[in-house]
This record gives structure tokens, C-alpha cells and sequence, in this order.
DNA sequence: TTTATAACATACCGACTGGTACATAATGAT
DNA sequence: ATCATTATGTACCAGTCGGTATGTTATAAA
């Protein structure tokens, strides 16, 4: 049998994964999604069964890659605080360079979806989850390597931290002033005292 | 002239803005909005003019309302920091006690559409600039009353609750663990030495 | 070379979208 | 009472939505 597949599944997955995180679910349309993937209608229902089965394979993707990338900063600087402090001044940077404005395609989702899918809640919960875990982890390695005060409640703090972190990436969707955004990291970084 | 209006402008887009809050923009219909509404497609473009004036003005009644809420909150209390705890606790039990969960329009909006339309970029970056000097206008006052550290720099405390905040309701829309909420809360006050 | 299989492209489906033309009903000014 | 004006309700518009039926093309087994 079998005439093979024309295209690359993961190019083109990747490709959806980008519109969507820069439109939305409701606001990417077919049209345009087969478009940028450079395929038919009918290939991607093949491949990926429906508009949401295709969203949940590129959010997948996305909060696979990103949790790695979190991880990867959190781990380049061997002083904690720098470490963070990079993570975060990195997040306002590419805001503020970049002429687009995606924010974290998890929280798009966790907006617009999470409220009326109990699937997506639940996908977006566990990624908050797991960036939670290696934010304390983190916390700990400062705490065991002296850098950090041993009285740091390390999962508290990890919470808060991403919490603003969170907070940070939607509140430059706003395009406050960069003086405000860089104060604001400035001071949300006391809490790693 | 004339044959006076039958509907009540002000309920109509209350009843608007409670499905766009609840919706969001796009997944907000017609349909449904002119159902709720109580009214026809015709009279609420000659009320409103389209879907995205009438938006906007549903919007601009909720932030008004919004923020006269949050400052009633913050002077409601002798205490800074009580007044800062009833504030966020509430936002947290709001969510689990109620069964809903549209979290704040203002942040939903900043989510969906100030990426791609400047007037909503403006609209909420000022609703979120406002919040943020109430916020220093009383963290300023728990430091003349001497309740709250005079080194503490009252503006970059008050930026970072606010991103603390917002990055909180948006996290909330994952329905984390109840713990894991007011866990965070609790750091998150550790602000306010 | 024939044949079964699956991916391809085209062209279409009903449903719904935001928005409006139009006829009717109601009101105040004359 | 007439008339101009405006709100209301119905019924519709073209366009787009997500999804699919169908005919064609390519491939590997036989």
C-alpha cells in the first residue's frame, strides 16, 4: 500500500502552534491554519483529527518547550537571584524588541479556554504546576548554596514568583512604560531575600 | 418627533457586559448578546453603533465600577496590610465559592484583544495605571501612619502587588488547589514589610 | 503491470456570523 | 387629525465558519 505523507507533521504543527499563539483559538481560522501549515483541509483532519485536537497538540508542544526553556535559565547562572532575574528581565526584553506581542501561549490559553474546557483547564493547571515545582527547586538550590536565607518558605515563594511572573506577561500586553515593567521586576525580586 | 425609547440603555449593557465578561469578545454573539440584552439587532445598533462600540462601552462601565470597588476595599479597613489581604482573599474566594469564572474583564481584554487593537491596548493600560496608584496611594498611607516600614518604596510595592494581582486571577482561571492559592497570597503580602 | 491503499486537491455542505432594508407601530409637533 | 420622526420586529444579506464528500494521483505489494 501507501502513498507516503507529503509533508512534515512537526513543521506543521509548529506552524499552527504560532498562529494560534498569536490569535487565539476562536480567532485562528481554518483558512488561515492550513495556509500557514502548507496543507489541505482535509490533510490536517487526517493528521490531526479537528480544529481543537489540533490546538491541544500545539499547546502540548508549547508547554513542553517553554517548561524546558524555564528550566534551561533557571539553570545558566549559578547565582539564583541572577538567575531570575534574567528569566524575568528576558520576558520584558522580548516584549519590548519584538513587534509582536504573543505573551505565553499557556495563559492565552488559560483565558480564553480554560474557563468553558475543563480539558484545557486542567492542561494549563499542570503546567502552572510544573513551573511552580522548578521555580522551588530552584529556590532550594539557592537556599542549600548559601545564597538565599534558610528561613525562605521556598514553595511560597515559588508560587509568588510565578504568580508575577504570570502577572508580568499579561500586563505587558498592555505596552506599559518599559520604566514601568523593569520597577516592577526590580521589586518583585525582593522576594528572594 | 418621536417615539421614545422602550429599553432601558443602562440594563442593556449591563446585561452586554456580563456576557462579554463571561465570554469574552468574539465568542460573545449577536444572537446571545441581543437575547440578554432583552432587545432587537436593529435597536442595539441604534443604541451602540456595533458589536465593538458596544463592547467598549461595556467595558469602559465595568473598569469605572471596578476600580470605585477596589478602592472602597482598600479604605475599608484602618490597616494597610488588612486591607490588602481582604482584597486579594477576596478575589480567591470569590472564584471558589462562586460557580463561574470570568476572573476580571479588564485582564480578559488586555488577554484577547490589546495585542491586536491599539484602543483596547490604551483603555486597559490606563485601567491597570489607575489601579496602580490606588495601590501606592495607600501603601502610602500605612507609611505615614507608621504601619508599614518608611524605606519601603511605595510605588515599586504597589506595581508589584498589582502585577501579583492580576497574575493571580489569571491563574485562578486553572483552578488550582485552594491551598495553593492562599498559600501564594500569604507571600505575595510579604511585600509589605 | 496490475491492484489495493492512502494522501492529495477541489469543491462543496449547512450553520452561523455581524450587519441592515424594510415595513409597521408609536409618539410629539403642528 | 395630520405628518414627520423614530423605535421596533421581521426577514434578509453576503461572507465566513468548521468540517467533509469526492475524484484524482502517487506508491508499494503482488
Amino acid at each position: 500500500m501507501v502513498r507516503q505523507r507529503e509533508f512534515d507533521e512537526d513543521a506543521a504543527l509548529d506552524a499552527a502552534m504560532r498562529l494560534f499563539w498569536e490569535k487565539g483559538y476562536e480567532a485562528a481560522s481554518l483558512t488561515e491554519l492550513t495556509a500557514r501549515m502548507g496543507i489541505q483541509r482535509p490533510s490536517m483532519y487526517a493528521a490531526f483529527g479537528s480544529k481543537k485536537e489540533l490546538f491541544e497538540a500545539a499547546l502540548r508542544s508549547y508547554t513542553q518547550a517553554h517548561a524546558a526553556r524555564v528550566r534551561a535559565k533557571l539553570q545558566s547562572r549559578a547565582s539564583v537571584k541572577d538567575a531570575f532575574r534574567a528569566l524575568f528581565e528576558g520576558i520584558v526584553a522580548d516584549e519590548y524588541e519584538g513587534s509582536l506581542n504573543r505573551g505565553c501561549f499557556s495563559i492565552n490559553t488559560m483565558v480564553e479556554l480554560a474557563p468553558h474546557d475543563e480539558k484545557f483547564e486542567i492542561l494549563t493547571r499542570e503546567h502552572q504546576l510544573y513551573l511552580s515545582v522548578i521555580f522551588q527547586e530552584t529556590i532550594e538550590r539557592g537556599i542549600r548554596a548559601g545564597e538565599l536565607d534558610t528561613a525562605l518558605e521556598a514553595r511560597g515563594t515559588a508560587q509568588a514568583l510565578l504568580v508575577s511572573l504570570i502577572g508580568l506577561t499579561v500586563m505587558l500586553k498592555s505596552r506599559p512604560d518599559r520604566q514601568f515593567a523593569d520597577n516592577t521586576v526590580k521589586t518583585v525580586l525582593t522576594l528572594l531575600r
